[in-house]
DNA sequence: GCCAGTTACTACACGCCGTTGCTTTAATCG
DNA sequence: CGATTAAAGCAACGGCGTGTAGTAACTGGC
């Protein structure tokens, strides 16, 4: 189903994932857009209207009247991200860019109930508020289901089964709320940060799993039930030695039978070929490293993944680390959430 | 960038594709496409101005007026599909609903060259003419470029290197043209015949390679490169035998060996823990298997597959074997061009 | 200093999309 | 056979991007 509102939500983020990549002009954005200029110039004039948008300046492009610079007002619309883990609750505070203004860290009591996350939760979106604030975004550990917004049955927490989070965060914060897979929120921060640049990636997550967020033609790939990404029970070794899933020669047991041992270089060359894999299987042009393990050694894991991409390929893989550092999960939940309200409608 | 133009079409395309599956209701078709029941009277009123629909009775629901059935007129358009492999080209006739009508198949010259093969394609398809005839499709192996129609340098066809086909066969037919990758046109036919229904699956090519066509949320994948699905060089033996890709213990190498050797209980196992990967990364919920080696032993590799699945799951994976046999790749390449006319636009 | 040339931008009428409100049509039910 | 119910069409409407034409603001030549 498609309508005008549709439509013309679709072209508002359209332009305003260009303006976020950095000051732009109405003809750059008809140009990039695709839109015609008639049709820049009403959205623009519609989201400067919304406070979205501010003219800053002319650039003069030699002979004709000069452009009208337009800037993003970054702090004109804010947004709450949690990334919950089993041991801490992370909050960050993002502005409509993406960058990372504030931020609370607690942590949470062994295999901790519902209840009592949701109070802590609440503790530190206190701590936070703000007038501009649009909503909450929680990145959680899997399976869960992003569109019900339903925490289903995370190992090592017992008292969650088939919770409705979303729901009741909402209730008790009185704001709205957006619930992913930590992998997908922290793929979406890459996403939203870089703009419409960025429309295929994915964002490997090391820390205790091992997991990916996949960006693929623009778009968040979920799965049907918001469970894709579990990379880490992938086998890698037919006979290798025996996973916590029941499998044997997973990655994630072989990386981290590595990393226990103290073999850094065979934890992230096995990292390198999971990636490569994925690479090949998804033709994917970039990879975002992340997770504790990742930011611990950063360029080992750089160097062991580059290591085993395809070379001189007339397909360059752009391989790094995220900026957002511990950030990224939380961060990109918050970034989910401003996606909700000024990304491309569904 | 999105218009009015867009929105027709979309909408247009969500009722083929739901009238694709058989016959239904106007309110039906509001129900399901979450158009409201005077958008769905406009849009069918288009459609069957198109000939594409014709009511064809009522349905009667109780009490009050009866529901109009309406039914796609299948034999309105036609498209041509072919598949191109080392030594043979398929050509199919299809109707609008993917229905296989007529084929020709002719063996290639060991190493044959563009111009050798476009005059044989040509021959083919003059057999298979008609005036209802939209286009052609082709699906070929990779790697090449589905946007710009160019072949790029498939591995045993030395004369290949950068041929712009699409254009070269659409000059030589007088005709529209697209191309894909073998394994994308598979995964089409799939998912036009099964219209709205199917939105997550993969498609397993199992020959003398192996490859997947992904259906991501109603989407073909393709990457940033059209290069997505070379699944049989994914490494699934990190210290297995060599294989001709240069790296070591490919599932391709692997399920090759074992079928070599005769062990169809090895090879089949092998690709089904390949597939279980995969569905547990993209979280896919229909499995189709195709291609020689799947036809020639069909029950054991659905029973290798089935086996290594996740049981007892929440999310219940459907195995299959296409429907459609030898002709899933020629007949899936006509419906790619069906769905460049009839398709949701981009 | 001024005017032609060039480019950026927008005012306005327009075509066409789905929506809203209402009417017509065609069945069932009592 | 009239009341009721549900399907479907008709007409007016708001709002989308588009096309045309006009205005604004600069450069460059003379």
């Amino acid at each position: 189903m498609a309508n005008l509102r549709f439509l013309r939500g679709y072209n508002d983020a359209v332009v305003l994932g260009l303006a976020r990549s950095g000051a732009v002009t109405r003809v750059e954005l008809a140009d990039r857009s695709g839109l015609t200029p008639q049709a820049v110039s009403k959205v623009v004039s519609r989201l400067i209207g919304d406070g979205l948008l501010v003219e800053s300046g002319t650039r003069n492009v030699g002979v004709g009247k000069p452009r009208t610079l337009l800037k993003l007002v970054a702090d004109s619309r804010l947004a709450l991200g949690a990334q919950v883990e089993r041991d801490e609750l992370r909050v960050v505070l993002t502005d409509l860019a993406g960058t990372v203004l504030d931020r609370a860290v607690a942590p949470l009591p062994r295999d901790f109930d519902p209840p009592t996350f949701v109070e802590e939760l609440n503790r530190l979106v206190d701590g936070l508020r703000s007038d501009r604030l649009l909503g909450v975004g929680i990145g959680f550990v899997g399976p869960l289901d992003h569109r019900t917004g339903v925490v289903h049955y995370p190992t090592g927490l017992t008292a969650w089964h088939d919770v409705p989070l979303r729901a009741l965060a909402e209730q008790r914060l009185g704001l709205p709320v957006v619930l992913d897979k930590d992998t997908n929120t922290a793929v979406v921060a890459e996403a939203w940060r870089r703009g419409e640049e960025l429309r295929d990636a994915v964002l490997v997550l090391v820390g205790t799993g091992l997991g990916v967020g996949m960006l693929l033609d623009g778009r968040v790939h979920r799965g049907v039930r918001t469970n894709a990404g579990e990379y880490g029970h992938t086998t890698i070794q037919l006979d290798g030695p025996p996973c916590v899933c029941g499998r044997s020669g997973c990655i994630e047991a072989l990386h981290n039978l590595a990393a226990a041992r103290g073999d850094l270089v065979e934890a992230t060359s096995i990292v390198g070929v999971a990636v490569a894999d994925l690479v090949q299987l998804l033709d994917i042009d970039h990879v975002v490293l992340a997770g504790r393990a990742v930011l611990a050694e950063p360029t080992a894991y750089l160097d062991g993944v580059r290591a085993r991409l395809p070379k001189d390929e007339w397909l360059p893989v752009d391989v790094s680390i995220t900026p957002l550092g511990d950030d990224v999960v939380a961060a990109g939940a918050a970034m989910l959430l401003l996606s909700e309200f000024y990304g491309r409608p569904r």
